[in-house]
DNA sequence: CAAAACTGACTGACCGGTCAGTAATGTAGC
DNA sequence: GCTACATTACTGACCGGTCAGTCAGTTTTG
């Protein structure tokens, strides 16, 4: 058995246990605040091994965003492409697959970090904007598309909607990074997600 | 006229123009990202004269924080108990008020602020969950239950409704002190919070 | 023993915080 | 009104600690 053992040579693996630490930190404390030497110590390296990877602690940080949300994306996607029920049906499969793959995980830290940094990496920010944010949103608008040509939503504002279905399962990520480990707290977040879903749902209806 | 010339000694505006300044900065860069020296340049002192009314840049940071906030929530208050229609108006007009009075403010940058620097200040997370979240929660419970009472809503899960009204506008502001600086478009708030306001009065209501 | 992975002491820039000094204002005496 | 002195708001050069980034040297592996 040598697979964490410490002082060995790991080069294969280093890269990932790297970045997890450093999300763990960014989220944590932000990116200012996060020591690249605390980055190392978590991730069982010393702060020059970090270099051998990353360039520079900016680097280390467009890596932690950018390997972090693309796989749960294109999950989402296939899932869209794939499902054969009803609108309302899909909606709810979407927030909750959403859920367990990224709200529940470290992953669930990433829009966090996004807000409180896209004032100071605005590339990172465009980027972020253009590859994880518009592609969600378009996803969204197909589900809203097909639930109002089968009668089953009513035709409300469709960009406002895709906000509004968003904005809950956000915050609930948000929250959990932020306020909840200062002991703030919060209950069942499959409570919280099941009530947005039937209120959501009800007031998309359209009522016969 | 000589209000606002250089070089003129104004004890008395200093402490709001240095915490208007300080609140720009930490909501744009974070608050270990903001030099003191570009807090006190914005607000047309020196650094020097920062100290000679906050003791640190965490006593500053908390003075910020907390004058920002509470005269907004005084507001809702008085709103609530002189309150005379329906529930469902007045729900309305709580989040109307709360727009033009905080989100469409800079003081709509401290909820950014403070999800983002809660892990480096658990006291003041503290601080704001019990003076600020905590309040505003039990604001929105009492409306609640006077619609519910009233039979205007249905009796869902309280606590987590209140999340669910709280998230939308929350991102509505987040979002304007995050992404929207750096061009990542955004629609017209006020047509975000009424589909926001019409799918939750639908979705709360009970059905006839 | 050669190459590759890794280490940690070191450096230099940066910034929070200090304080001796400066300039504006107040005031008293003329 | 003007001058002399006291008070107080304000300044900015400086100090010391911190941390991103470097690199000469050490350890592991083939």
């Amino acid at each position: 058995m040598s697979t964490s053992d410490s002082r060995q040579r790991r080069k294969q693996a280093r890269p990932a246990e790297l970045m997890a630490a450093a999300l763990d930190h960014f989220v944590q404390r932000g990116f200012a605040a996060t020591r690249l030497e605390d980055v190392a110590t978590q991730a069982g390296v010393s702060k020059g091994t970090l270099y051998l990877y990353f360039g520079s602690k900016e680097m280390l940080f467009k890596a932690v965003i950018q390997q972090g949300i693309l796989p749960a994306l294109e999950e989402g996607e296939t899932l869209l492409s794939q499902h054969q029920g009803d609108a309302r049906s899909l909606l709810q499969a979407l927030v909750l697959r959403w859920w367990a793959m990224v709200g529940s995980t470290p992953l669930g830290g990433i829009p966090k970090l996004m807000i409180a940094e896209a004032g100071n990496f605005p590339e990172v920010a465009q980027y972020y904007y253009e590859q994880v944010i518009v592609r969600i949103r378009s996803l969204l608008r197909r589900v809203l598309q097909r639930g109002i040509e089968a009668g089953e939503f009513r035709p409300l504002d469709m960009e406002s909607c895709i906000d509004v279905i968003l904005a809950p399962p956000l915050m609930l990520a948000i929250w959990r990074y932020s306020l909840v480990p200062q002991g703030c707290g919060k209950q069942d977040p499959e409570t919280y997600l099941n009530t947005h879903l039937e209120l959501l749902l009800n007031g998309l209806s359209v009522r016969e």
